[in-house]
Order: structure tokens, then sequence, then C-alpha cells
DNA sequence: GCTTACCGTTAGTAAGAGCTTACGGTTAGA
DNA sequence: TCTAACCGTAAGCTCTTACTAACGGTAAGC
């Protein structure tokens, strides 16, 4: 598996996570900021946070004694575009498999012959 | 939040539950044939299967005693349109607010009316 | 120097998720 | 009918994780 997709994909599937992400696609916000609007305590999302920069999908940057939080774009693009490849792939494979109706039956306690004979078509 | 967007991000954030969605994506299989291949045991990967027949994203159909577990090209599409369009937003939105070089600033102790009215998530 | 504001980190707790074992139901075949 | 194969579900346990409270560190303002 892509450990950066897994990564993404374990970041948003949080839904406190997805709330901070929704709220920093309308800019940069502080974590005081955040917290405020959130019903979690302001450690709670310092620690989402650190999950979503680990993700590559936030960046921080310092402004005086406060640390701004911003969406990373690059991270971002480069997390839709794995998912992309992800749908395309799959979607791919099962119109291909769909050609052949050929599910493994009870005789395959060896293994998984990935191609059998052909019976209907 | 769009909770079918959320159910599919939940659904593939769990690192077996992506793995079944990836070999389901080479073809029907059997929850036994997926047991084998897993390091889980087969009760297992019968919960993991609910989940993601929950958010949508396979079709199980019965074969005799078996029971035959696929991708679910609509509710595969649907989820990837919703990703589509949180990133179009979240980057869309994170330009126009790069435009405007406002971050908040200490006094907003009150509120925070500042940026654009169009909250929208 | 002193105070205030903001933040990250740690420790500790509670809730949820994932896993296995055990059990019962359904279907195919002898 | 009896047996074997396959599966879903319940019960119980373990372990991860999301959370709060408390602490210390840094920058700005007096």
């Amino acid at each position: 598996m892509d450990t950066y997709l897994q990564a993404g994909l374990d970041a948003l599937g949080d839904a406190t996570r997805m709330a901070i992400f929704q709220k920093l696609s309308s800019g940069p916000l502080a974590v005081h900021e955040l917290a405020r609007t959130l019903p979690v305590s302001r450690p709670a999302v310092s620690q989402h946070l650190k999950v979503l920069k680990d993700a590559g999908l936030v960046l921080d940057s310092r402004a005086g004694t406060r640390r701004l939080y911003q969406l990373n774009p690059e991270g971002v693009a480069r997390l839709r575009a794995h998912f992309d490849q992800m749908w395309t792939r799959a979607l791919s494979n099962f119109q291909t498999a769909a050609e052949k109706p050929h599910p493994p039956h009870k005789g395959d306690k060896h293994g998984k012959p990935s191609r059998s004979r052909s019976k209907s078509v």
C-alpha cells in the first residue's frame, strides 16, 4: 500500500480533523482561532494539527507568539493525485474483471488459479 | 460535513479495509478468499466488509454457500465525485484567501467577523 | 525585569475500534 | 438425513486514539 495515501486517508478520516481541514481552506488560522470554533480544547487541536502536518496536508508558520496554520496546496494536490490514481485503477481493474465472469470455485484449496477455463461468454 | 464523504473516508482510513478494497478491485471474491490472503481472521474480514458495504463501496451477492463481494462502481464513482468537489473547493478557497494577506490579529477577542461571510464548508 | 498571550508536550483517562473465539444458520452434495 | 463448507453475529478482550488538565517555553508589551 501507498503509505502516503494511507496517511492522508487516516488524517481526514477523523471528523474533527476534517473540520479543521475545512476551516483552514478559508485561510490561515491560529491554533487559538481554530479551538474557539471547535468543541474540543486547544491541545486537542494542536494534536490534530500535528497529524495533518505529518500527512503533508498543512503548513505552519510563526507569527509572533502565534502560530499560523494553512493548507499545504502541494500536499493536497499530491494526495488528490494519489486518489485519482486509486479510483482509476480500481474501476479499470473492476471493469476488466467484469468481462470474465469466472469467480473461483471450491476446488482452489491449494491456491488461487488467477485465470482458468472458459465456460460461458 | 458530508456524512457520505466522511463515511467513505472512515471506511478507507483503515489499512485492512483498504487492502480489502484493493483486492476486490481485481474482481469478486468470497470472504473465505479474502481472509486467506490477509493477516486477520475470517470474522474480522466480515466485519470490515460490513463497514465497506455500509459506506456504499462494495456489493455482496450469494453464490451457493458462498457470498461474493465486489466493488460498487456506483458508490466508488460517487465518493470520487465528492472528493473532487472537496479538493476543488478547498484549493479554490485557499487561493482566494491567499490573495488577501490579512491574517486576523490579537484584537479579535470578541469573535471573528473579519473574514468573508460565506463560511460554507 | 516582569507580565501577558499563545503554543507544544506530557501524563493520564475514557471511549471506541479491531481482533479472536465460539455459536448458529444456510446451502450443496452424498 | 447427514455431513461438510461457508458465512454472519455475539461476547469478550486488547489496544489504539481522542480528549482534558497541567506544565514549561517563547515572543510581545509594559
